[in-house]
DNA sequence: TCGGGTTTCCGCCTACTAGTCGATAACTGC
DNA sequence: GCAGTTATCGACTAGTAGGCGGAAACCCGA
């Protein structure tokens, strides 16, 4: 059992959190909605950051996301937080992940955090605002709060739906070849991916479909690559599991 | 390659945005933790309610939880609610299952939920208050809010998390022969389970062992069954998936 | 137009796993 | 000892993921 705490320990406490308050314009709230949002690009994952010029953590690096308002679902409102950091139009996919409620992750006022993975699709280049940017996820900045633990568990999160779920829609382009396929998934997996399994199992659950177009050579000939599309661009759980293993050795 | 958005685009965006973080004027939402504490027993897979007998929805029937403390944090908090329904020593295994903050998933007040999964072994028989009782998860009473949702949460957690962990340590006794054993997870999975099959699975990856020791036979008389552990009590991920299905046609 | 270089695609092979089933072992009670 | 009962073990089957080599389809230079 916990004891309530003093009424002065109470009131200093209340002081604090009015000051913070009043610092970011916004009244006192105890609930807070984030988002690790994930991204293929350039051939590594990446997730977006933005630098706190303000507060607590300053300098540092923190996951979009804010108070959760009056009327507002969990989930409309980490969409009105995101369309902050990035246009939400561009989102693939959106899901919660956990909720974080240890009384010192944050200096100062008790926030209770619920946490969301996002997916952007690997050929999108949403406009940012100045203070943000997409960082590889294996070379993360000093990150504000306990943002570095989520980022982790949305990764974990990625990694094993990408396994057992039709999840893949949500990282590659409306269409795609074969071998841009196995490069998504080659950067979501953080290991090797060989292309021919990746499609059997893919065909075999009947998430990807050829479209019968075929993308022209590139400048040092070969054979053009037939272009794919996933069948359904919503989260979809396959009956059967099947992890996508790393290569043996 | 998609289209950066126009700079107008953006700016409207924006001003959107801040018209509706006015509009939402922010409060300090209430946070409740909640707990679906299931438990196999006669066979049949259980949930822990209480009836109501205050407040909104008096007479229908919750889960254990309450409102999170001022210093709590969420693991702690659930802990000590569910003291109030059940010897907490009872629980073999706790973890968050999934937030809820619908404005109106109870009415009057605006509350923040997160819900655990928890699990009894089959043969713990803890002690309950006279308002609280165990439901066959398959004949649940008029529920509460939005609890039912809850519970099927709990239940489909369950089920996915014993093909690819070792979860089955929270189900069963500290010892137990095979036919126990696919008595818990029949019950659990909802579907038929071959011993044979599912002792196979289960010692190659290496999650139980026997003791040596054997039960004595039945008054029917029969081979006596050998007794088995778990090796490890707490959770584990398998590194290779497996699915137990249902059998086949 | 022919041959070398490149990339993609396809079919075959292998290893391994889950699911099934029947035979055998180890008991009880008559 | 024999019939009945339950548990255990071993062998068989079907199906899947991973890997590999060769064929296909293209470019380009001679």
């Amino acid at each position: 059992m916990s004891r309530p705490p003093h009424a002065a320990e109470h009131e200093a406490l209340a002081a604090e959190h009015e000051a913070l308050a009043a610092e970011h314009e916004v009244l006192a709230a105890e609930h807070e909605v984030l988002a690790a949002v994930l991204h293929v690009r350039e051939g590594s994952l990446h997730v977006l950051l933005w630098q706190r010029a303000l507060g607590p953590d300053r300098g540092r690096w923190a996951l979009p996301g804010g108070r959760l308002g009056e009327a507002e679902s969990l989930d409309a409102s980490i969409r009105r937080q995101l369309a902050e950091k990035v246009d939400v139009r561009e989102l693939s996919h959106l899901e919660q992940l956990e909720s974080r409620g240890e009384p010192a992750r944050m200096p100062g006022a008790r926030v209770v955090a619920t946490a969301y993975l996002g997916l952007v699709p690997g050929d999108a280049r949403p406009q940012l605002p100045t203070d943000t940017r997409w960082h590889p996820i294996d070379e993360l900045p000093e990150m504000a709060f306990d943002h570095a633990a989520v980022v982790e568990a949305a990764r974990q999160r990625l990694r094993s739906k990408l396994s057992y779920t039709n999840l893949g829609f949500a990282l590659v382009p409306p269409v795609f070849t074969l071998s841009e396929l196995a490069g998504y998934y080659r950067a979501a997996l953080g290991h090797d991916v060989d292309g021919t399994n990746l499609q059997r199992i893919l065909v075999r659950r009947e998430q990807i479909e050829p479209t019968g177009e075929r993308l022209p050579s590139g400048p040092g000939g070969g054979r053009p690559a037939a272009l794919f599309r996933f069948r359904v661009r919503a989260l979809q759980v396959t009956d059967e599991f099947a992890v996508l293993h790393p290569p043996r050795p």
